[in-house]
DNA sequence: ATAATTTAATAAAACGGTTTAGTATTGATA
DNA sequence: TATCAATACTAAACCGTTTTATTAAATTAT
């Protein structure tokens, strides 16, 4: 590999009698004018030499890397490294292997990945957008880029997204918390700048589950704010006169930080206030009590999102870009 | 990228009024016998052309690609997951690039990634070695290709190695819980095939330390068993006439399985048994009660990892190679 | 028998860089 | 004056493939 002075397609040559093209033509499965016999002599010293060709002359010449790249906002949601697993190993058995780059949430290093793979001549690109940079998202579909985006959609971008139906999850976690006669449901999400699909629809669900179950909305039961500043919602929360029976949390960090704030505040779980999570976590089986969550099925997501970067790179059909939503599943446990 | 015919050296020579070579010298940083006036000019077109050179064309003869391969044996431990995090941005700031593959302990996945990724011609090789391809890690040193092992020691292969002191951790442990006087302390670990060092040394450790405090090695405390196992084990041992009253839970799958047997048994923790786990996990602030955990300087392994990593590619250093043993860090919460 | 077509293979030109060996030019040294 | 060294650059070979254009031989059609 380093020292060992590599075999190349011109020993292949050689040692079959035959020359480098008709190689190359065995190497790349175009049998067509080629006899049985040079194709087996051919197969024969390949093996014999344990020919493995160049991958960067391949693509010098034929610019295909088999390797896509996948940008995630943010890997420490489980989501994303779940995701991850299933299109890696989908990839993989075609071949393909996957470079992973995370932006922690920053939209300057989600623009610095996008170029960088771009110039590593990736096959494919599968982003967890932050959100922030429409027009290099626009740069990848215009320069024909395979891309699909997961969990978000963008606004004005034509593009194949993988994502769940945000309003469906809302609305059976409403419902849920319902059916166990809660009516002052608060709702705790991240952040809404860059309009995040997610976020906003997940708010939206939430109203119209409300109006469907003849609650009335109130604004002070919905907060949108960073992680570090959930605590002191909470306790404003709870301090008030509105004080929640139900509370919805947005995301799996956000339900970490809720239970951090009932541990402490030592608000018992379902008896003072139910609570339920969009995006199942790892501890919701052994959590005393067990925890209510909404599922993003994330096999299925990541199968699809496979599939259409596959297919997308092999065909570069002009088919019009579809946004897949998958419906969310719910994991009744004890929290509610 | 695609489309767009893209920039070559070429022709930022002619935009220059220079040779082909001498861009090469100017984009390697050669800038000895360079006048200031050709080095500015060049620097000037490649700006306004925006060159970016095709990394494939510059491997095909120099032989860095920029990238190393992480091959972990398991992704799902929160121990891999962190330290890849460490490792990819300390690499991406040097302008190295990383390719994340997952063996899912898999000894045939992980030869097959070794190949794949020694074929690509990675700069580099960061291993969670899932222990089982002795002949394969030895290929990988004789052709002097950089590796740096995590987390697990491979008997018999001289490499530089990142790794916790796990008698260290378990001493922790057992010491720990003698302090809440434990006396009747179960050691839990995954099986010990192909003699992974983890798991041993953390036995290890737990015998020593129960002689240190003089307490009887029993040997029916100690289980080594696949994880599904791990309940059926714990049941024996509360059902027997040494029913424990403290656990080392050797991982964090392990201490999830503990406490689902325990949340399922209604013991309760700590009163009618401690428990300690090696390796953090997330959730362990906010668990009924919060779980005491030993947790692994996976910052700081992450970082050596890389820089051992990048020193072994840039010099290629005939350094005798060494294994790096971390402390752990115990995190006294309320399990124990 | 000759022409046209099909089959089987090849030589040579890319691909876009890096590297080696070499060439002027200038200034200093013997 | 001839020699040498340093400076500033370049031409051409090379890296290991793919691809295009071409050819030679074998087969079929006219």
């Amino acid at each position: 590999m380093k020292e060992a002075k590599t075999v190349t397609i011109e020993d292949v040559a050689n040692a079959a009698g035959v020359s480098k093209s008709t190689v190359s033509q065995f190497l790349n499965k175009r049998y067509e004018y080629m006899s049985k016999s040079t194709r087996e002599k051919i197969e024969k010293v390949v093996e014999e030499l344990q020919f493995q060709p160049n991958h960067f002359a391949r693509n010098l010449k034929s610019r295909k890397t088999k390797m896509v790249g996948i940008i995630v906002a943010n890997i420490r949601h489980v989501f994303s490294t779940e995701i991850i697993r299933i299109v890696e190993q989908s990839l993989q058995e075609q071949g393909i292997h996957v470079i992973i780059c995370n932006a922690d949430d920053n939209p300057e290093k989600e623009v610095a990945y996008i170029n960088l793979l771009a110039a590593r001549n990736v096959d494919g690109l599968i982003i967890f957008p932050t959100g922030a940079n429409y027009s290099e998202y626009s740069r990848l579909i215009d320069n024909k880029i395979p891309v699909v985006f997961i969990d978000r959609k963008i606004e004005g971008i034509l593009a194949d997204t993988v994502m769940l139906d945000n309003e469906a999850a809302s609305f059976l976690a409403v419902s849920t918390l319902v059916k166990s006669n809660r009516d002052r449901i608060a709702m705790l999400t991240l952040p809404l700048t860059n309009n995040l699909s997610p976020r906003l629809e997940r708010i939206e669900g939430y109203k119209k589950a409300l109006s469907f179950f003849k609650i009335d909305y109130r604004e002070e039961l919905v907060s949108a704010c960073p992680l570090i500043n959930i605590k002191e919602e909470l306790t404003r929360l709870f301090e008030s006169d509105i004080k929640p029976n139900g509370i919805i949390a947005g995301n799996d960090l956000i339900l970490k930080e809720a239970l951090s704030f009932l541990k402490e505040q030592k608000i018992s779980i379902p008896d003072e206030v139910a609570i339920i999570g969009i995006d199942d976590v790892s501890y919701a089986d052994i959590y005393h009590p067990a925890l209510t969550t909404i599922a993003q099925p994330t096999k299925e997501m990541g199968l699809k999102a496979a599939e259409i970067i596959l297919e997308r790179i092999k065909e570069n059909t002009q088919k019009v870009p579809v946004v897949y939503r998958f419906s969310p599943e719910l994991k009744i446990r004890e929290s509610c």
